[in-house]
DNA sequence: ATGGTAGCTGGGCTA
């Protein structure tokens, strides 16, 4: 069985213990970070490195920053998202990984923009990354391989995806816009792991750091794994492991993890 | 009620 999961440190300094903590217990073949807020020097590779994964990092001083760890091989990286070559913002990397006997899949470890305000340039910049991760979902999606895109896509789904749907309406997070983008890229024929698994409301991965969100379950989900046909053909399971987030000193986000029968 | 928390950085931005 094959486990890829996605998480969202909120600094890879501050959680290089919990993470470490987490494959420990966890032993994701895959596990996509985003938010390491570190330069790629800065990575502690080492800690992971000891615990059996190779490491792409793409890193960034002070914001963004996402890594691929993988127990498996990584023949080939890719450290941008394709359509702007000015785009300066760590957000996207990509590998090809191979298994043992012979298989392959393809990760991606993806930080889209948060976009707020909106309307603003933010939100603009928000937008056009998304057709810009559609466009490149549509050039994999032609490979026709095994193929996760996994990160935090700042996009809640659907009303059932947040605690209250009208406080939220504005926001980047849940504008028409936004779930029209995300939705485009499902048209592609990617599908959202944890919805084919299971559809219920409330299946949050974040929950803010303020006015005791975590406490009172007023979370989001904005973190998503996307299969390729291939990919959701060997789906065994997916879901969400909501402890971390009830850890000391937590991300304010928390794993989503799928299982594939590979 | 324009707060409240966290991280990076060294004042303000990002989330």
């Amino acid at each position: 069985m094959l486990k890829i999961a996605t998480w969202n440190v909120n600094s890879i300094k501050q959680r290089e213990a919990a993470c470490a903590a987490w494959l420990k217990q966890a032993a994701p073949d895959v596990l996509c970070l985003q938010e390491l807020k570190c330069q790629t020097e800065g990575f502690p590779r080492g800690t992971f490195e000891d615990l059996g994964y190779n490491c792409a990092v793409l890193g960034q001083k002070s914001f963004n920053g996402v890594a691929i760890l993988s127990k498996h091989p990584i023949d080939e990286t890719i450290t941008a998202l394709p359509g702007d070559a000015s785009d300066e913002q760590a957000r996207y990397i990509e590998a090809a990984i191979s298994l043992p006997g012979g298989g392959a899949i393809r990760a991606a470890s993806i930080y889209a923009p948060n976009g707020n305000p909106a309307p603003s340039e933010k939100f603009d910049y928000k937008l056009a990354w998304l057709a810009r991760l559609k466009a490149h979902a549509q050039t994999l999606l032609a490979y026709e391989e095994a193929l996760a895109l996994a990160g935090d896509y700042n996009i809640i789904p659907r009303a059932a995806d947040v605690y209250n749907p009208a406080a939220w309406a504005e926001d980047a997070l849940f504008r028409l816009e936004s779930r029209a983008a995300f939705r485009r890229i499902l048209h592609l024929g990617l599908t959202d792991a944890v919805m084919a698994c299971d559809s219920r409301a409330g299946q949050y991965t974040f929950w803010d750091y303020q006015a005791g969100a975590w406490q009172k379950d007023q979370g989001l989900r904005i973190d998503h794994i996307l299969l390729s046909p291939q990919a959701l053909a060997r789906l065994a399971s997916a879901g969400i492991d909501r402890k971390p987030r009830s850890w000391d000193k937590p991300s304010d986000h928390t794993p989503v993890l799928v299982s594939l029968d590979l």
